[in-house]
RNA sequence: GAGUCUGUAGCUCAGUUGGAUAGAGCAACGGCCUUCUAAGCCGUGGGUCGGGGGUUCGAAUCCCUUCAGGCUCGCCA
């Protein structure tokens, strides 16, 4: 119905095409200014006419199609046209289009296929509160492609090679044993680690010894192999709970380690194309004339880094999986070294370069501090789930006493809870993690949305006969309260397009905000099972969609909603 | 020092990519449960949009400049 309108404004005035008029086309801050607003002000110069004549005459010829384009009415105010839509008509529109199960995809995806590189934990660490963020955030950005028709690939690019091992076999055969490892899992790894870093800072060979262990884990030793595996499984097994807990999988767990035996020949190809240069004993990437650093290839020890790891990897994921993008949800403060990656990937002449894309967020502090593995100022992943969980669990036998399956409600709402808060602001902005505000249940909040579905829920199952969607009087659900849950749950495909856009579940999550507030508010305002049966059947429609889209749109982001809370 | 991100209500943040009187939630205060789940709804107060210039019909939004904070700047990832 907008594009018909946008249409006829664009032919009446001339000279603009459909899309200009489309893009100008706006909807108004206030419900009494109408369903869209066309601004005349950018003609003002070309027409030599103010505004307002201009909206006053674009307003006479509106008058003669009116009834054609489906408006009740329109108006000149203040160099706008205000249009207002015949609402029954327009509702009927949207209901139309709503009860499709496709709807929310506004273009479908062309089966493109998208690599994400998510998650991606350091193994011997414990996963912690930075770990959630990448992995939420990369999670539902996979809900919202899959969505689309793109088809997907999840790699879990474990943090699983590097010199750290190098220093937590030192550190193991140091000061721990197999029975302490077994007993203790990744504590007893963290222990160690923590415990090397503030020895080598009084003894600095220390560093060296590791380094030699990461050159032995390089050159294939079975001793440090073995201790490294043992230590990767323990990790895995331990990363596997928060997982299950969050609902994620991953197609791939390929992780730095897998690419260690595709270094040389990256060298190889980096060698024959005249881009390495030896630098201080080290082999680089000259990259001073695109204003960047040099990017790192090989240590001056011989050993790969990640630098060299992450630009093999890419190589590989395109020959294998013939991306037409590869996406990595990593930290901001890794901006620089994934421009260093991609600029080499480009200067070694692959036109593909402009495919690769970092999608990175803000910094996770605790109490203003950095969080930091080395000095113990970390929050487990998997504490913050099951504390919310158990909020989640006395809230619902305070609330509920007799709802049957309470556990499961309480586990939906307390990892919904926890995804929610994550999701709900920017990637980019930096949080200082609060228990108080992952815990809180009141206002927008993941158990908000949830308990908005819940409500409607629990209307639908009240009602004993089907949802009637034949014959639907679209008039009684023209007030101004049913009417903004209407155009509030119409706004869905723009979100997920957006969100899309943009790389950012925070469009859904602020969509889902704005849809529980308009149906909480048309749940307190107007009255369903009680109401006659024309009203009620229509609102009943209405619970239905809402109720569905809600559903759908927090699927996007990664919770699921409980049916009773 | 250079690069980069951020700066909007007491706090946490939106702001449709330049439009109408800058909006939510939390916190504070005051209402609403014999009626579909009160994890809710309604109301009140609260603002030099970091500062200063500029661009134009019009700026929180674009440009310049300046201040404050975060992050990064070869052998960790």
């Amino acid at each position: 119905m907008k594009e018909k309108i946008c249409k006829s404004i664009a032919k009446i005035l001339g000279n603009i095409s459909e899309r200009e008029v489309a893009k100008l086309m706006e909807i108004p801050p206030e419900d009494k200014m109408g369903d869209f607003a066309f601004p005349c002000f950018s003609f003002a110069k070309v027409l030599h006419k103010n505004p307002q004549m201009i909206a006053e005459e674009l307003n006479v010829t509106m008058q003669e199609i009116r009834e054609e384009l489906g408006i009740e009415r329109s108006e000149a105010v203040n160099g706008y046209l205000n249009i207002f839509m015949n609402r029954g008509k327009y509702i009927q529109f949207w209901i139309n289009k709503m009860k499709k199960p496709d709807f929310g995809i506004a273009k479908t995806g062309t089966g493109e296929k998208i690599c994400m590189d998510y998650s991606s934990p350091n193994i011997a660490k414990n996963f912690h509160v930075g770990h959630l963020r990448t992995t939420v955030i990369g999670n539902s950005l996979y809900r919202i492609y899959e969505k689309l028709g793109f088809q997907v690939v999840r790699i879990n690019h474990l943090g699983d090679w590097g010199t750290q091992f190098g220093k937590l076999i030192s550190a193991f055969k140091r000061w721990s044993d197999e029975a302490a490892v077994k007993e203790k899992g990744i504590e007893e790894l963290l222990r160690i680690y923590v415990k090397f870093n503030t020895e080598a800072e009084k003894n600095p060979e220390l560093l060296d010894e590791a380094r030699n262990w990461f050159v032995k884990m390089e050159q294939n030793d079975e001793e440090a192999i073995g201790i490294w595996k043992w230590f990767k499984e323990i990790s895995l097994f331990e990363y596997a709970r928060v997982y299950k807990l969050l609902g994620v999988t991953f197609d791939s767990y390929a992780g730095e380690s897998f690419y260690r035996d595709k270094v040389p020949s990256l060298i190889e190809e980096l060698k024959n194309k005249g881009l390495l240069k030896e630098s201080q004993g080290a082999n680089i990437i000259d990259l001073s004339e695109y204003d960047m650093p040099p990017c790192l290839i090989t240590k001056s020890d011989g050993g790969s880094i990640y630098h060299s790891r992450d630009i093999a990897a890419v190589l590989y994921r395109k020959e294998t999986y013939h991306f037409d993008k590869c996406l990595y949800v990593t930290g901001l403060e890794q901006s620089l070294h994934f421009k260093q990656v991609f600029k080499a990937i480009e200067v070694m002449g692959y036109d593909w370069a402009d495919m690769l894309i970092h999608v990175p967020y803000g910094l996770v502090s605790l109490e203003g501090e950095k969080v930091s593995t080395r000095n113990g100022n970390i929050i487990y992943a998997e504490d913050i789930l099951n504390e919310a969980i158990e909020r989640a669990s006395h809230l619902i036998q305070d609330k509920n006493p007799d709802l049957r399956d309470k556990e499961e409600a309480a586990k939906k709402v307390g990892v919904g809870a926890v995804i929610f808060h994550d999701l709900f602001n920017q990637r980019i902005k930096n949080v200082d993690f609060s228990w108080e505000d992952v815990l809180s249940f009141d206002g927008t909040t993941g158990p908000y949305v949830q308990y908005t579905y819940a409500r409607a829920k629990s209307i639908i199952r009240k009602k004993k006969d089907d949802i009637e969607y034949e014959n639907i009087d679209f008039n009684v659900l023209a007030e101004d309260i049913s009417y903004g849950l209407i155009k509030a749950l119409a706004g869905y495909e723009e979100a997920v397009e957006k969100a899309a856009e943009r790389y950012e579940p925070s469009v859904i999550a602020r969509y889902l905000a704005d849809v529980a507030a308009s149906f909480n508010k048309f749940y307190h305002e107007c009255p369903i099972l009680q109401a006659e049966e024309k009203v009620k059947q229509a609102r009943m429609v209405l619970v239905d969609l809402a109720q569905s889209i809600i559903s759908d749109a927090c699927a996007l982001l990664g919770m699921s909603c409980p049916e009773e809370m």
